[in-house]
DNA sequence: ACATTAAGTGATT
DNA sequence: AATCACTTAATGT
């Protein structure tokens, strides 16, 4: 876990902080499918995304879901910034994309550090600030973009933090995570299919926009 | 061969 | 764009 610790973080932390995160962090991996952390659990951990990707979702009274958006390496989560000050409980919940590396940080540190390591305190800001823009982008595509539109950011989003321009999953998984029905998104792909921007195939959709 | 699950279609709201 | 009812196609046992 340290050499990935390195590879992603030796230029933006300073060695102390470094040495701080390998003494105090536990490393966690987890499997494509998997709950990190769900709606309701007291966040008692940081994430630091090493390896993979995840995929922080909404859920409504009824238990439909929605995707807010995708995690990447090198990301972390904003909604523990916001949880840890006030140990408060998780918002969201958090599935895994792609099979992942985290590195888990207690909470206690990552408040300590913000006061000893300027690289942290930058760290944090700059994710924070990059989750803002993240979430207004996807308001923006909720309020704003036609199904078809956002059925095409989706896969081409999905496409990118699986690094694979062909999508694994079936119209209902789609429709879930868009929040709408499995038979809006089977014509909606045809009708995109139809514009040149996919192909359809069972269990699988190869995207040739991205 | 049979059951199960994914995907396609027309009609209705 | 959602829902229903139904068909067809692919896949697992």
């Amino acid at each position: 876990m340290n050499k990935k610790l390195h590879e992603r973080y030796d230029y933006i932390f300073e060695p102390e902080l470094l040495k701080a995160i390998e003494m105090v962090a536990v490393a966690r991996h987890i499997s494509k499918g998997e709950t990190v952390i769900d709606i309701g659990q007291p966040i008692t951990k940081m994430p630091l995304l090493l390896t993979g990707a995840i995929k922080v979702l909404r859920e409504d009274a009824q238990g439909d879901e929605l995707l807010v958006y995708f995690l990447e390496k090198g990301d972390s989560c904003a909604m523990t910034f916001s949880c840890c000050l006030g140990n408060k409980k998780s918002e969201i919940r958090a599935v895994a994309e792609t099979d992942s590396e985290l590195l888990m940080i207690p909470v206690e540190k990552m408040q300590e550090w913000m006061g000893r390591f300027h690289t942290w305190r930058n760290f944090v800001l700059d994710s924070y600030h990059i989750r803002m823009m993240e979430l207004l982008e996807t308001v923006d595509t909720l309020a704003f973009m036609k199904m078809d539109e956002r059925l095409l950011k989706y896969l081409q989003d999905k496409a990118k933090v699986n690094q694979d321009d062909t999508v694994h999953t079936t119209h209902r998984d789609i429709a879930t995570d868009m929040h709408t029905s499995r038979v809006v998104v089977s014509r909606l792909l045809k009708k995109l299919e139809g514009e040149g921007k996919l192909i359809v195939q069972r269990n699988r959709l190869k995207i040739l926009e991205l």
